[in-house]
DNA sequence: GCCAACGTTGGC
DNA sequence: GCCAACGTTGGC
């Protein structure tokens, strides 16, 4: 069982959005990272936890709960020629992008990044890190615990 | 819109 | 394999 923290701009996918697909489930397309397609090809099992993060928006932070829905299957998206996501050297045969599908659980009250700033427990925790654009990143145990003790304030 | 930080590309 | 140029990310 592992965390992870996963970024979605809300105005592709916000958690509401999640929450109002069928079986509150989306692939989460378009990751063109190879650390992060990584993280989800290698290391992702289903049922593993996710901090559901808003980026790119006028309040960015953690938006929400949810979970690993899926194994790794290879993104469609790569393949369609006139998705933004298209990759031309990837074919059916031989893929270059992989995902996993994210199941929303629930909904929080933003959890934005003075907060998570200012707890010193969650120093290491990686979107914090200067510089650091990676879309998914591991969250340890004791700093996922951290984060859920802040959302049931 | 700015800009720091980082990843990728491609010429050599 | 180096590395400069370029593109992207993402908070502010």
């Amino acid at each position: 069982m592992q965390y992870w923290l996963m970024k979605s701009e809300p105005s592709e996918v916000s958690i509401d959005d999640a929450l109002a697909a069928p079986a509150s489930t989306v692939p989460w397309t378009g990751v063109r990272n190879y650390q992060a397609r990584n993280f989800m090809r290698d290391l992702m099992r289903p049922g593993d936890g996710v901090l559901f993060y808003h980026s790119s928006c006028p309040e960015p932070g953690i938006a929400g709960l949810a979970e690993v829905a899926s194994d790794a299957y290879p993104d469609p998206t790569q393949f369609e020629r006139d998705s933004k996501y298209h990759d031309p050297k990837a074919t059916p045969e031989t893929p270059r992008w992989m995902l996993v599908d994210v199941r929303a659980k629930r909904k929080t009250a933003l959890l934005s990044l003075a907060v998570l700033r200012a707890d010193p427990a969650l120093a290491e925790l990686a979107i914090l890190k200067r510089g650091n654009r990676l879309s998914i990143t591991p969250v340890s145990a004791s700093e996922w615990r951290c984060i859920l003790q802040h959302l049931s304030k």
